[in-house]
DNA sequence: TTTTTCATTGAATATATGTTCAATATATCA
DNA sequence: TGATATATTGAACATATATTCAATGAAAAA
């Protein structure tokens, strides 16, 4: 293993851990030596590799923001479409890579009070909720998605992801719900 | 205003003020100086009355059990009403009492690490999603609820509602969803 | 009015935690 | 091999925060 790769891995090891205990335990209550010692380094290689724990938390937020890009790039016929295919991805991805659903938490997480402003402001950029409101209007349109305040559509769909996500993460055995029911929110019951 | 009358009042405007910050920005990262701060009162009152920052935390997530029985009196003839009946109910509570809501979010948040081992335990020892798988199933039989994993349901039932009280309190302005998409998670659709 | 009780304060203390840094071990390169 | 660069350590430092406590003021009781 070459000097390069060797730094690339501990700071990756660094990151995932970090996003984990974040993730479970909330920025505050993270301490930098829990990342250390659940990693078995000392917190001064630590802090070799990150300036500082503001740091490290906003190099994962940046991470964070890379993927919420790729809701963006779905392809859909019918608004619903969109939605189904996001779920499907999403779940599917999760059993394998445990850390999407954490990092998906970790946005959410970064929006709110509690965490250093700058961060939090970067995080509170990208605005999924306006983002589906948009599909969601279409779907009104074509009778495919219920009748509504669009905001409060996508937010009660969001919600309901984002609530699952959280279960996931500190319940894992707890079986993920049904694509359909979850689209059942948005869905226009005919 | 006698002095019994003043000893509650303070407890109560500490006890309150406290579930809000706790709700808000999480247990580690509200100081008991947050809290007298915004409060306009020492810490050496808050102290006076509570013995320390984890004995607080403790009677509210005593209260929110308390407050968790409510549910289970809810009288209903079909299961769905249940759910519907306890939607209506939380949701009108929430505008006239925005710690409904928080208290809600504290007794989610009293389960996860971070929380002490003691208190985390208590909040564990009332379990929602298996209360309320129970109902489902009887909802199944009648076929008026999905067919499914009853836990998976329920799971994704309350997953939603708690996503969306988690978002009221950081959002309050976005409106809350109609109860009945919330209902169509679990709902038969024929 | 005098005494007693309790609400209230805020500086002092103890502890926890983020961060620094000089020293050491190990790998790379000439 | 020897020289240089990098990975790694952990004790030391600075700061933040929970908690204590002796002192003060105000209300209740006598």
């Amino acid at each position: 293993m070459t000097r390069k790769e060797q730094k690339e891995n501990r700071q990756k090891q660094i990151l995932f851990k970090a996003l984990e205990l974040f993730v479970i335990k909330g920025y505050m209550e993270t301490k930098i030596t829990d990342i250390a010692n659940s990693l078995n380094i000392s917190v001064g290689l630590l802090f070799h590799y990150y300036e500082s724990k503001e740091q490290l938390y906003l190099e994962l937020v940046k991470l964070g923001l890379e993927g919420m890009k790729s809701p963006q790039k779905i392809k859909y016929k019918e608004p619903i479409e969109y939605f189904e295919k996001f779920l499907k991805n999403l779940f599917e991805a999760i059993d394998k890579e445990p850390w999407i659903c954490q990092m998906f938490l970790l946005m959410a997480q970064a929006q709110k009070q509690g965490i250093p402003e700058n961060i939090r402001e970067l995080a509170l950029s990208v605005n999924q909720i306006e983002l589906s409101s948009k599909i969601i209007e279409e779907g009104q349109r074509n009778r495919t998605i219920k009748k509504g305040d669009t905001l409060a559509l996508s937010n009660a769909f969001w919600c309901s992801v984002q609530g699952i996500m959280e279960r996931k993460v500190n319940f894992p055995k707890i079986p993920l719900p049904e694509v359909s029911w979850i689209l059942d929110i948005l869905r226009e019951i005919s």
